[in-house]
DNA sequence: GTACTGGTAAACAAAG
DNA sequence: ACTTTGTTTACCAGTA
């Protein structure tokens, strides 16, 4: 098997390579296996984290890598998908949304923390004074300068930060602005007011910071993880008014900063919310905030075990700050790679697909991905097939069922599935068509149809051996494809009435079933149906502007309106009433010929029963087609 | 629990 | 002899 796979990946490496390169817009073969090595690349980075770049030592990486999985994900899903699952779930473009809102978020976690750590920075620095008095002086003047070069490093680091994301685009903010448009997230999502508990529990006084860092580090998870509750509103803002430090806040700080010989502005204090004291892992209740001042120099004197607090949190703080350096380094890689869909909005496409996506089998009306994706059909969550990335048993793919349009799901995300090494969500039978419908002449070769699909999915580039098993049996076992001998060989072209008889399995021979559905929907559905269905039967013309109604579709396809059923059927079709079945070689000459006929009329047996679903808003070719067409793609 | 569908693996044969 | 193509069977998993 390997054996194989390795002489057919050499073999189908330049043909299916010539696609490849677009990314750079090359496209000989040469480029395409280092794109494809690329795709690889990108794919398995983001299912198990960066790669160590030498910047940090094992137990950092070590260390990092536990926090980074689960505060990615919960960052971007907050239903704890997997990397993968969202893949699959989430239509390109979405991908890129929900990572630019996942560094957005990261931006707002570090600005928020870091600001929490100046606070207790220049607190400690504040206790120490006032504790100062009781202690040598050259000791304290030790740790006044060590705190005041963790507050400097601090605001570096911040500055730093900034200055990264701006580079990278991904912020127009200035430093001192929390994060303009970024306000619209959740406060809550990242809550410094939750970061103390990543104390609970923290080191005796003796422990050793590194020993706190592994907890902390690993607790931070579940803190960010539980922090991401996106859904749930924040509860307390009270507590985070004073954290948070949306615009006008820095000049408090600052202020508190110049006034840091001074008394602390009554009422106010940093580690001080909510009646208990906010120093990590504390939480003790103070009446009043002379009670809080009393206890902070009381407990939290400046110590060993405060020094290492702090040493503890400044590692926290550096342990984000180098998830948010790698995580923007891998945000970066992920949308230069993703960057390749510019997703040309097709101006034929977005009628189409909108409209498909605004009505669901499931009723409901799916919002528009995202002003960044403006034309990707939302994927009914559970529908796509999930993880599939590694080559396993992949199954349920989406294309027959639902109103999941092959066509238009790839017209606009071809370039994606060209680059990036994800399986496509649909069957192999719907691809083999796609393939064959594609050509002009509707014929294809088995070889020709193996380099459709290394041509045109990166994830076709490799297991060649298991995937053209899969087409050759999918080949054989389906009626739809129909084995034509040609005088240079075999070809196969694809039986739309049996493609379409095959589809709605479920709904033959249950008619009230398919008329009770019918009256389920509504008009929406049903013309997103349609439309759908005529989308997938014109993808080969997609590329071209005019495909933009039924009438303009079926003009340019002279073919494949029988595809859809028999939605176009009445535009010309030479006003053949077509020999209704045609024996495997009289219906490739009738391919050849382009005379498909429209034919389905002794196929649509239990549609005159069924009755229009809306007349006075369909004309009639809709009507017919939905008729036949819903079942499949409605139900299944 | 069952039927159906789809994916994968494998064996086998025929043809080039 | 080897590869490609095509067929068939079996098994597993997901879904209705």
């Amino acid at each position: 098997m390997m054996v194989e796979s390795a002489s057919e990946t050499i073999r189908s490496a330049p043909s299916g390579q010539n696609g490849v390169g677009s990314l750079s817009g090359q496209a000989d073969g040469g480029s395409g296996g280092a794109t494809g090595t690329a795709a690889g690349c990108s794919g398995r980075d983001v299912a198990t984290g960066a790669d160590s770049n030498g910047e940090m030592s094992p137990a950092e990486l070590l260390h990092f890598q536990q926090q980074q999985v689960p505060v990615s994900v919960a960052m971007m899903s907050p239903q704890m998908l997997t990397p993968q699952q969202m893949q699959q779930i989430l239509s390109p473009p979405q991908l890129q949304a929900l990572l630019q809102q996942q560094q957005a978020l990261m931006l707002q976690q570090l600005q928020e923390y870091y600001k929490k750590q100046q606070e207790q920075l220049h607190l400690q620095l504040l206790t120490q004074q006032q504790a100062g008095k009781q202690q040598p002086k050259e000791a304290l003047g030790n740790k006044q300068l060590a705190f005041q070069q963790q507050l400097l490093q601090m605001q570096q680091l911040q500055q730093q930060h900034l200055l990264n994301l701006q580079r990278q685009g991904l912020v127009s903010l200035q430093p001192s602005q929390a994060s303009g448009p970024l306000q619209t997230l959740p406060q809550a999502a990242v809550c410094p007011t939750d970061l103390p508990q990543l104390w609970k529990g923290e080191g005796t006084p003796g422990q050793p910071a590194e020993d706190s860092v592994k907890q902390e580090g690993l607790d931070l998870t579940g803190t960010a993880a539980t922090a991401t509750s996106f859904a749930a509103p924040p509860k307390v803002s009270p507590p985070l008014s004073h954290h948070t430090l949306p615009n006008g806040q820095p000049t408090v700080l600052t202020s508190r900063r110049d006034s840091s010989s001074h008394e602390e502005t009554p009422g106010s204090h940093p580690l001080y919310g909510h009646g208990e004291c906010k120093w990590p892992g504390c939480e003790t209740l103070c009446e009043d905030l002379g009670q809080f001042i009393k206890h902070l120099n009381t407990e939290h004197a400046l110590d060993d075990r405060s020094t290492a607090q702090c040493r503890v949190q400044m590692q926290v703080v550096q342990q984000l700050e180098i998830q948010l350096a790698k995580e923007s380094e891998r945000l970066q890689a992920m949308m230069a790679h993703l960057h390749m869909r510019p997703s040309e909005p097709k101006p034929f496409s977005q009628p189409v697909t909108v409209s498909a996506a605004d009505s669901f089998p499931d009723g409901l009306v799916h919002p528009p991905t995202s002003a960044a994706a403006p034309v990707t059909p939302l994927r009914p969550p559970g529908l796509s097939s999930a993880s599939l990335h590694s080559g396993g048993p992949a199954r349920r793919r989406s294309s027959d069922k639902f109103c999941s349009p092959i066509s238009s799901e790839l017209a606009q995300n071809h370039e994606f599935y060209k680059n990036a090494d994800v399986r496509p969500p649909f069957t192999y039978a719907s691809l083999i068509r796609q393939a064959i419908l594609e050509t002009p002449d509707r014929q294809l070769t088995l070889n020709e149809i193996y380099n459709w699909f290394t041509r045109m999915f990166a994830y076709f580039r490799r297991n060649t051996a298991t995937w053209k098993n899969a087409v050759r049996h999918n080949l054989s076992l389906h009626k739809c494809f129909v084995r034509v001998e040609n005088v240079k060989g075999a070809v196969w072209t694809v039986d739309e009435r049996e493609y379409q008889k095959r589809r709605p399995p479920k709904m033959t021979g249950s008619p009230t079933l398919v008329k009770n559905m019918i009256s389920g929907l509504s008009y929406g559905a049903l013309n997103a149906s349609y439309q759908a269905a005529l989308a997938e039967s014109s993808f080969p013309l997609l590329n071209s502007p005019g495909v933009l109604n039924p009438g303009s579709a079926s003009s340019l396809l002279p073919l494949s309106h029988d595809d859809a059923g028999a939605p176009v059927e009445p535009l010309p079709s030479n006003g053949s009433s077509s020999p209704p079945r045609l024996s495997p070689p009289q219906y490739s000459h009738q391919v050849q010929v382009k005379e498909e006929p429209a034919e389905a009329e002794e196929d649509r047996q239990p549609a005159p029963s069924l009755g229009p679903p809306n007349p006075s808003t369909m004309g009639p070719p809709e009507d017919r087609d939905l008729e036949e067409e819903l079942p499949g793609e409605e139900l299944s």
